[in-house]
DNA sequence: TTGAAAGCGCTACCAT
DNA sequence: ATGGTAGCGCTTTCAA
């Protein structure tokens, strides 16, 4: 900035000005400083401005996310960056893969980089880990799962609400032995989606066989091997309710093994790509990832701008799309 | 900091030494700094520790892919971050959406928050305005698509043996009717793969019909009309070759509403989720994407490490992946 | 409209 | 083993 200064004869003040493209400049210094700029190749140095910047601001968000890779985390990732772009906002964005370490050690390097705001898909129990940088007005906003032990705005859908759908459309095709297929009991999430599961157990009046609830799954492989154990029982389950996309894809994968897939209902949590190409097209409890995102951007970016109302918990209902698999009959 | 080191009793500059694990602290200073740094819930500035280091590091690598919510983009993203993560290294993501004019400001964008590295798919025709980045020492990794007008680290597949490998496969389950889709032909591998669907007509003396060829689309609906086209002619393909998931996608939605699934044989460039699960189940030409991933990773973070040797290609050997739409007989 | 000087939070360098 | 001082590249404040 100082080269740039010297050959366009004006001070650094100036050149600042023009470079951040304040009032003040007459076209003809800012003409030369522009040139003088193109000649040297200069770039503004952001970590810099930043620094001396009294706001502080580095125009820099963090998203710490389940994994990347997965369609729901992606979507989420991909809504946040169009909102972001408007406001010319950068995201350093991470996979937890429900790891509670490795968000501690993300967020505090997040904090570190001083972003100006945090989305998280937490995977700890509780956040009071964060109390400090809340009160010192960190915009942090929860997506997918609710903050515990303190409080900050979130977007969630309605877990228990969506699982009450799905299995109480089961029922109403007249199953009687429907299996649950579940996360990582310590998730939330999960939890609530097995009390939907109950729930519609009870308001239908069917009572519950423990031997059908599997939880604490990890992902495909471990809902396969749950599915393929359920599926050797004396009593075998007629219907599935698959409690995340990679649970209900570890099923399709056991049913379409064994030649049930047209046999067996089976209804998930969590669209994903192609689950309406499979066969039979997979009927789904939706979440809708762009909605969920824009809300997100919506409250973190008011936060940043400033708003200071006490936090808004948005809690976005889910719908079932029926596509086959969940109709099929016992 | 400044505070830190006063209730401590000490200089700045042994907070920094603590702050940054170096020698020369001893045991007793070191938790007299620590218990301070606690008590007033200290944060290290990055921003300022990188203004003034003398290698300037940022420890933050920025990477522009097609989309992160696609699974090819978001695949990379993953196998990037588990590389960065291991020496604390922030990712910057974004997506292009094929838009040059994006490359452009973002990697401007990129620039100015002084990344120490940028991966890139790019969309535009040539990157000679990143000459000088590059002369100046930016470590700059292509991935999926090689530089062009500059010369730089580049991991790509080898798309014309993909593509020749998915055509000469139904070639020789007897196709003399097979169709391409292809995607926005400006776009290098686009054009890599249609010479290589060609070359193997060329090879097995198929002669090629125009009117089998259709490029320049840009997704699944674009590939579902243009399927829907060809499958109207008087003399329809027997087989299809799609030059990317998205387009193998579209194809399957045009041949399913017809009931010609397994009638029509389908091979499509690019592995995605829950291909196996698809009826018939999709054989495809598949790129190993963790291994690119690893591959860029390793290449980038060797620059970093002020590796100049002169720019390496990688260049990975597609594989088909059989699996049941491919073998379909005319 | 333009500029000079101070200082953001930190680390390099040299001294003790 | 510890500390003082200068200065990274920029913006703020105030003066001209």
């Amino acid at each position: 900035m100082r080269d740039v200064a010297a050959l366009a004869g004006v001070s650094l003040k100036t050149v600042s000005r023009v470079v951040n493209n304040e009032a003040g400049v007459s076209t003809d210094v800012r003409t030369r400083v522009e040139r003088a700029i193109g000649q040297l190749g200069y770039q503004h140095n952001l970590a810099a401005s930043t620094l001396r910047r009294s706001d502080g601001r580095s125009n820099t968000v963090g998203v710490l996310l389940q994994d990347v890779s997965n369609s729901f985390s992606a979507g989420m990732l991909r809504a946040l960056e169009d909102a972001a772009r408007e406001r010319d906002v950068a995201i350093l964005a991470s996979s937890l893969d429900e790891e509670p370490d490795r968000e501690h050690s993300l967020v505090g390097s997040l904090i570190r980089r001083r972003v100006d705001g945090l989305v998280m898909m937490p995977t700890t129990q509780r956040q009071d880990y964060l109390a400090d940088e809340l009160r010192s007005g960190l915009p942090v906003v929860f997506v997918d799962r609710g903050p515990k032990g303190v409080d900050a705005d979130s977007v969630v859908v309605d877990n228990r609400a969506g699982a009450l759908l799905a299995t109480t459309h089961m029922l109403e095709h007249g199953h009687r032995r429907i299996a649950y297929l579940g996360d990582l009991n310590r998730i939330s999430t999960a939890a609530a989606r097995r009390a939907g599961y109950r729930q519609a157990h009870k308001d239908a009046g069917v009572p519950l066989d423990p031997a059908l609830e599997v939880g604490d799954l990890r992902g495909d492989t471990d809902a396969r091997e749950a599915m393929d154990r359920l599926l050797d029982l004396d009593d075998p389950p007629t219907a599935v309710f698959a409690a995340r996309n990679s649970l209900a894809i570890g099923a399709v994968q056991s049913l379409r093994a064994r030649g049930l897939a047209h046999r067996v209902a089976l209804v998930g949590f969590d669209d994903f790509p192609l689950a309406d190409l499979l066969d039979p097209p997979l009927t789904v409890v939706r979440q809708d990832v762009r909605r969920i995102g824009t809300e997100v951007a919506r409250l973190l970016f008011a936060r940043i701008d400033g708003d200071d109302a006490p936090p808004r918990h948005v809690v976005i209902e889910p719908v079932l799309v029926v596509r086959g698999s969940g109709e099929i009959a016992p």
